[in-house]
DNA sequence: AGTTGATCATTA
DNA sequence: TAATGATCAACT
């Protein structure tokens, strides 16, 4: 039962698999000590705490590319909070938008559905009153998006993707898309980059992100665990 | 009470 | 600056 830190990534999906669901059980406290992280109060300034965590436990190579967590099996790793009942406590982010240079980026070839097509879920039980090393690890599994899910996520895409690629990046708000949505992703306020303007001239913009909502991430757990 | 928009640490 | 890992907290 012990857990040490691999060396290496895992070189098959049973290997991910199974290192995966070998921190089932564990409370982060335990698994922080095992992988010599210090454990910080709560997540205040440090909001990718856990999912740092987890990477290392998995073997995940650290530092940030568009890619994926485990980019020879095609997984993405995502933890994901969840209460006592089962529900996801927050929305989960996927990827960037591309906001500028995104004619000729279709469905099949966007970065959305790379990420979306094969995720590990790892669910955390951390309800905000539960000390950040008493939450527990739950069971893993890997989801392919049904038939259902791909339609409704491509749907919510291509509106997206409409409105930022006629100029209308200011009037997408969080509450666009069944289920993926549209948000801020940055630093700061002070964080910009460029877009596409009202009459096709180039702006600045703060960075958004595709995020699942909640009403999402929670349907995918219920097919898995009832 | 649930969601949106803002924010934090770190790495390349 | 742009990307990774996400949660916080103000607002509706």
């Amino acid at each position: 039962m012990a857990i040490s830190i691999p060396s290496s990534p895992p070189k098959t999906h049973a290997e991910l698999m199974q290192r995966a669901l070998s921190l089932a059980g564990f409370c982060l406290g335990e698994l922080a000590e095992i992988a010599n992280v210090k454990i910080p109060k709560d997540f205040r300034r440090e909001k990718g705490w856990t999912g740092q965590l987890i990477e290392i436990l998995l073997g995940a190579q650290a530092g940030s590319k568009p890619e994926q967590d485990f980019p020879e099996l095609a997984v993405e790793l995502k933890t994901i909070p969840i209460d006592s009942s089962g529900k996801p406590l927050e929305t989960t982010y996927v990827c960037f938008a591309p906001l500028t240079q995104q004619i000729g980026v279709t469905w099949e070839t966007c970065n959305v559905r790379n990420k979306l097509a094969q995720v590990l879920w790892l669910p955390i039980l951390g309800e905000r009153q539960i000390p950040v090393a008493e939450r527990m690890v739950g069971t893993a599994f890997l989801w392919r998006p049904s038939n259902d899910e791909l339609h409704i996520l491509q749907s919510d895409w291509e509106e997206i993707m409409d409105k930022i690629t006629l100029g209308e990046i200011e009037n997408i708000t969080a509450r666009h898309g069944e289920a993926l949505q549209l948000r801020p992703k940055a630093a700061d306020g002070s964080v910009v980059t460029d877009a596409v303007g009202a009459d096709g001239e180039v702006i600045k913009t703060r960075p958004r992100g595709f995020y699942l909502r909640k009403h999402f991430t929670h349907a995918i757990l219920q097919r898995h665990f009832g």
